[in-house]
This record gives structure tokens, C-alpha cells and sequence, in this order.
DNA sequence: TGCGCAACTGTAATATCTTACAGTTATGGG
DNA sequence: CCCATAACTGTAAGATATTACAGTTGCGCA
């Protein structure tokens, strides 16, 4: 649906978006050029598997906000869970057709209704340093008005919601936002990769022709960069945070 | 530039494809539809973090494969290079641009294009079960004459790439693929996540209720599980193949 | 030249994990 | 009723990781 020029347009926008502000901005002029009334962005970073940095940029009514926190619906919201297990987009109409639904997300879809959030959809993202955000838009129309709109407006969104959050990526990367991420050095890469293999220091001091010391030695300074507190834990957070990435081959 | 109905009817293709054959199928038609000589898509499965699980279907001149593999350009490929560091879709023509590349990369662009691989484009996938996936049209034709064409497909086709990802995905669910995805128990999966955050046996111990001999007992049968050697692999495996995922918040 | 830093190495005490032994209890399906 | 499985617990020996001590070497930069 949406021209060429347009897309243009938008990732030019991306591409120089200035700080929080400048990516929310993105968001709203997204939403309205293709007919949407509100948007949210949220973006977890894996500082922590337990209690991940979030970010959220918010285009809701602030009512719907207070409201959504103070239930914690965050929880249960189907359209996050969605975005969590698939990396399709989610047209909010869908999961009404879905019959496994449960009590209390269909009690979020009902209530977002209330407060202005009729029809929308949901895209999930995932980026190359384990960030998984999810970019909604919805529209105070029904989805009848509004389903072929959504359907066309699909695939100009979906490949711009990636533009929006390596956008997002940058503000991290440049330190606007407090997500730390940490680089390794060369060894304590090697020894953290090894180490996530399940070899021991000794093995992986054969491995590398250095004394099993200096291997444990490179260890306990990438889990300390990492403000891990054991092995284990660098290692997750490695991985997690796509430090120690899968190579394709 | 896609119609709505192409779309669906490719969506519909990729809920429906049978084995590797049909996601092969789906990707030729796509291919075709979108004015594309060839493709190519490849995925890594992190069953490790060292030698992951790889399916690749290729609609490749057979001799631009077995050139590309018998030197190894897999570790070089820019367009690899650049789906493994970012989710934005790599236009070909636009690493030319880039001051940066180096000379070996560049090599491999240029005896593509002796193969017929002229210009095209490369898009990344990120699954939700830690995957990798790179898909890519090319075309015989120059990146001026396809430009506008590729540009315009792009937003199609990224959509398009989820799906056919999905259903992938799907086959190896089904067990198509022999690519191992274990299931944890709800207590083994609670033991690895806090091990992953770094908490001890005893630790666990006290924030499940149980005693440290069961948490030790939960964690061995979780490594025994996911093929590892140590809690250290069973953390860092978990953690990238999704069993252990990030929640939004 | 001095400073910071990556990379390297060693010893020793203590904490934690790994493995192998040997069980109990509850639940659901054939 | 039997069987498989999740969940649970205990002891003990040996392997591995963690912490704290105390260094050397080489490189790039101000």
C-alpha cells in the first residue's frame, strides 16, 4: 500500500531519529500515515533474564496505561505472549477466532476496547543482541472498518518496525539509554565460548595453548565486565545478549 | 507492490507446506513472483553454540554451490555477514558502497556475478527459539535494472520471510528434522533459570522450597536433557535455544 | 617516560559442582 | 494393577570453580 517514497521516507526518519523523543515521533508519524490512531513500543534488553532492562514508548491514552500497570496485564496480554512465541504479526481481531483463549487476556482485549484500543495489530521484533520489542498500532474503528487497511498496511509496518528498533539499538549504543552492554576482549571471548561448550579451565587452556590460570583468569574478567557473579551466569548473560553468537554454518 | 491477494496466497502456501520439498516450492514461487532469478535460505539451529544444526535450501546455479562451498565463503559472504549483525535487509548493490568492505568479501560478489548472481537482496530471520535464518533472492539482471523492483518487493518479501522461517520451524516441531529440541520439566526449568542468574545449588534450594540435594537432582536431569556436559552448557543451551526466554518487563 | 590495559602465570584455601551410590511418594496411562 | 515419569531426599569422594594473594611482559598513547 504505501509508496515507495514513503517507506523512503520513514527509514530516512529512522536513520537520524534523535533520542527517545525522536523514535516516539517515528512512531506517531507511523501510525498516522497509515491510519492508526494509537501505538506502544516496548523493548526488552537482556541485561537480566530475570528482570531485563525495558523500554517502553508509549502512544497510548494515558488512561489505558494507568490501567494496564495497575493490573499488570502486561502479564497476561495475549498480543505480548504472541509476540514472545512467533515472530508473525498479530492482527488483534485473530485472537478472538482463536478458541484456546483464556479468561484474562480476553479480559485485556475487552477492556482495551473501553478505552479506545478497538482494532489493531501487534509486530513482534527480535534483534541481533537478544532484544525482543514488540511495536502495536491500533485504531478506535472496529475491525471490520478497519481490517483491509491493516492487512495492506502489514508489510510496510513489519519492515519498518525493524528500522524503528535498530533505531533504538543506536540511542543504546551511543549511551543515551542506561543498558549497559559490555564488550569482551578477544580472549575472554574465546574462554567465555569454550566455556559455554561445557569445557573445563584446563581443557580450555589446551584448547587456546595457554596455562589453565590465564583461562581462568580471562573468565573471571568477562563475568566481571558482565556483573555476572559465577561462570554460569556469564555465560547466560553471553549468550543472551548475543556476545557469543551463533554463526551460521 | 504486492497485491493483498498475492500475499495471502503465499501466507496460505506457507501454512500448508509439506516438508523441505514445499517450503522449497514456496520459496521458488516467491522468487518468481517477485521477478527473481534465484534464491537461497539458510538456517541455524543452536542445538550448539559451536557447530549448530544447519538446513539449507538452495535454489542456487549448482555451480555457484559447490564453488562457494569448496572455498569456504560461508565465514566471508558480506550478505552472511551482514544478516548475522543486523535485522535490516541487506540490498546487495549497497555494500558496493560501503568503504569499509574488504577484499575478500568483495571477491565473493564479484564471482557471483559470473555465476548469474547479479544483484539481489538478503534478508535476516530471527526466530523465537534462538534461530538464524538468511534469506535471499538474486537476480541476473544489474542492480540498475532491478532496483526499483527489488525496493519495492522489499516490504513483501520481509513479511514473506517470517513465514516461510514458521514454516521451517514447523518441520522441525513435527520432527521432520532432525534437529533435537528438548522439553524441561516446570522444575527444571525453574532450577535452570535461576542457575542462569547465578544462584548456587543451595540458593535455588531455598528460593524453590526444596532441599539442595533436589536442586542439584533437578539441574542434572536438565543438562542430562539438553546433550550437556556441565551446568555451565546446559545454562548457556537452554538460554539459546529459548527454553529460558526473556519476558517483556 | 609514565600510564593504562590486555595478556600472561603461580600458589593456596575454600566453595561449589559432579558423579555414583540408594532410596520414597504421587500421578496418569495401558 | 503395573509401569513410566516427575518430584523429592540423603551420603560421600573427587573434580572444578572461586577468591585472594603476588607478580611479568608488551603495546599504544599522552
Amino acid at each position: 500500500m504505501g509508496s515507495r517514497t514513503q517507506i523512503d521516507g520513514f527509514i530516512d526518519m529512522s536513520l537520524h531519529a534523535d533520542g527517545v523523543e525522536g523514535v516516539q515521533r517515528l512512531c506517531a508519524a507511523l501510525g498516522e500515515a497509515y491510519g492508526f490512531d494509537h501505538f506502544i513500543y516496548g523493548a526488552s534488553f537482556p541485561t537480566s533474564l530475570i528482570k531485563p532492562a525495558v523500554l517502553v514508548i508509549s502512544g497510548h491514552p494515558e488512561a489505558w496505561r494507568d490501567h494496564y500497570q495497575a493490573c499488570g496485564y502486561l502479564a497476561v496480554d495475549p498480543a505480548v505472549q504472541h509476540c514472545t512465541r512467533s515472530i508473525r504479526p498479530l492482527i488483534w481481531q485473530d485472537l478472538m477466532l482463536d478458541p484456546k483463549i483464556d479468561e484474562k487476556p480476553f479480559t485485556v482485549m475487552q477492556e482495551a476496547r473501553e478505552f479506545g484500543l478497538v482494532s489493531g495489530v501487534s509486530l513482534s521484533i527480535r534483534g541481533s543482541r537478544g532484544e525482543l520489542g514488540v511495536l502495536s498500532f491500533s485504531s478506535e474503528r472496529t475491525a471490520q472498518q478497519t481490517r483491509s487497511e491493516i492487512d495492506s498496511a502489514i508489510p510496510d509496518l513489519y519492515l519498518l518496525s525493524a528500522y524503528v528498533h535498530e533505531a533504538v539499538g543506536r540511542l543504546v549504543t551511543q549511551g543515551s539509554l542506561p543498558f549497559n552492554r559490555p564488550e569482551l576482549t578477544a580472549r575472554e571471548h574465546e574462554c567465555l565460548l569454550w566455556a559455554a561448550e561445557g569445557k573445563t579451565s584446563w581443557e580450555i587452556a589446551r584448547i587456546l595453548g595457554i596455562s589453565e590460570r590465564t583461562a581462568i583468569f580471562h573468565l573471571q574478567n568477562a563475568a566481571r565486565r558482565l556483573n555476572a557473579s559465577s561462570r554460569q551466569q556469564a555465560v547466560a548473560r553471553a549468550v543472551s545478549q548475543g556476545l557469543i553468537s551463533l554463526q551460521l554454518g
